[in-house]
DNA sequence: TCCATGGCATGCATTTTCGCATGATTGATA
DNA sequence: TATCAATCATGCGAAAATGCATGCCATGGA
């Protein structure tokens, strides 16, 4: 280790390499060629005066050395995101990118309207949508806002609950004519993966109840539904909303997860964070009857 | 705010031009043209969409923006520090720059045969040496070893104890034939800024002392007593290897300030910091007697 | 008032960096 | 076993970044 002329380009390049053990991962991670950042490797150990990678068929193997600038680099870019946020809840302009996420089906069945409103209202905003399952990392800026189904916000994150929600059973007509007839009738559960077994709280009036698929995605059982497979626990909006399907009192409606919006509290204060929060708390206070059940 | 295309290299140099405020400033730091930081400054202004500098008469005038961008590059500074301190630990050639530092007069008056032994014995190590009264910031790695005249070895540094030395009272031939012959005579003192006033401990066989000149620098006291203008307190290394001094009773030897030899935590396993620290506490010990009065 | 100093902007030539195309090697797959 | 996909190395030309020289402006002292 001579020269230690290192620049922090070169540091970034270690760290995303051993990050992602190949040169074209690290390179699209950094939005640039592979051979760049071979080229980079080759000038950081050129720096260290020390192999900081084993050129391998399937990658780059890491070193002790290179692990240990990954490291630091790590806490470099973690340092770097905090930047990004505290710039981005500065902003006071209505204008620029504003990434949010939130599940699938709450924007597919629930929120577009309202996105469609706030497009209007600030052309100037350049709207991103997350629309998934996963957690998307609001600490990393992966997203500016997210909508989550949970208890709570979540660590240093700010946030508003929008809605308390039930949910209840679902099913085809065909299902839901065949309860009525017969109760005691075998009663087929397509449940979520994270919530295996026959859910709790279900009526006595059905005696015969069994699981008979596991799915790992909503969008996936409420077709399953859709096409007669048999019962599903789902969102009072969900059932609602989605065509053929109709509720049926196996499950009587029970609260469910919360609806909330948080965003890191960096980036909270944000103008375009705020323009959008305000029409979604209005919205979601507008439509709160569908997501629970007539009392 | 829109692309959010930041470099880590042009964080690094608008981080820099805060610190320092003008280009040119910056540019040496970095070791590039000024040009060079002004058009990285314009770049990062452009990804950001807003102005991170006043461009006035006497340099750049960081904006909040900006001056919110460079306490994360310090942090991010910090963090690189931190990384160049754990790879020089685990260095284990005995080749390549070794930087130290340590009081001027330790060096010209003791440690010079030290150095040049060194330097015979690893031919390939490059030594570079800081011979300043300056507390360098080892932590920056401005310096890998210092060796430092201080009652503990300081924050998350390691060290040891290379000798206990005492101080004592030294003027020029002629101050201490006067002293001899007429005690009550007016003895002044030449005294060091950060202990001001005439040096606790003084012999109550002089009665009349002053305080004649406050020096900040013990080259320039010890030049000034050579030609006679006063006494001095100095180490007793010091005063005995300075030639046109002789030690005056008016101050008995007094314990002073301990000798250390340190290094931050990370960089003291590295071997060549080793191999420097081992020569140099056994050529302390072996001169040990140059440093406290005879008994 | 004039000049020296320190700081900055701009245009041009050079150096460095980068992306693309090609070819080689390895490991998995049909 | 043959093929395909993924990975890396290398050479070349394009693009970007850099350094240098020049000129401008403000400030402060002689």
């Amino acid at each position: 280790m001579h020269a230690m002329d290192m620049r922090w380009d070169d540091l970034q390049t270690v760290t995303l390499l051993v990050r992602h053990g190949t040169l074209a991962g690290a390179a699209e991670a950094l939005g640039v060629n592979y051979t760049t950042v071979a080229r980079r490797i080759r000038r950081a150990e050129a720096a260290f005066g020390e192999a900081l990678f084993e050129r391998l068929a399937d990658g780059y193997q890491p070193t002790d050395a290179s692990r240990l600038i990954a490291q630091h680099g790590d806490a470099m870019e973690d340092t770097e995101h905090a930047l990004m946020r505290r710039l981005k809840g500065r902003e006071a302009q209505l204008s620029g990118p504003l990434t949010i996420t939130a599940p699938q089906l709450l924007i597919a069945y629930v929120l577009s309207p309202l996105l469609d409103q706030f497009t209007r209202t600030h052309p100037q905003i350049d709207l991103r949508i997350l629309a998934t399952n996963e957690l998307v990392d609001l600490a990393r800026r992966e997203a500016d806002v997210a909508i989550r189904i949970s208890q709570n916000p979540g660590d240093a994150l700010k946030g508003l609950r929008l809605l308390e929600q039930e949910s209840a059973s679902f099913a085809s007509p065909k299902w839901s004519a065949l309860l009525q007839e017969a109760p005691e009738a075998m009663v087929d559960w397509i449940v979520y993966d994270v919530f295996p077994g026959v859910p709790k709280g279900a009526s006595a009036d059905y005696p015969n109840q069994r699981v008979r698929f596991r799915f790992d995605d909503m969008v996936a059982m409420a077709g399953a539904a859709v096409a007669g497979l048999g019962v599903v626990r789902m969102p009072m909006f969900l059932g609602r909303a989605m065509p053929g399907l109709v509720q049926v009192p196996v499950l009587p409606p029970v609260p469910y997860l919360d609806i909330w919006v948080v965003a890191h509290a960096d980036v909270w204060p944000s103008a375009k964070v705020r323009a959008f929060v305000k029409p979604l708390t209005d919205f979601c206070r507008a439509e709160r009857k569908r997501f629970v059940s007539d009392k």
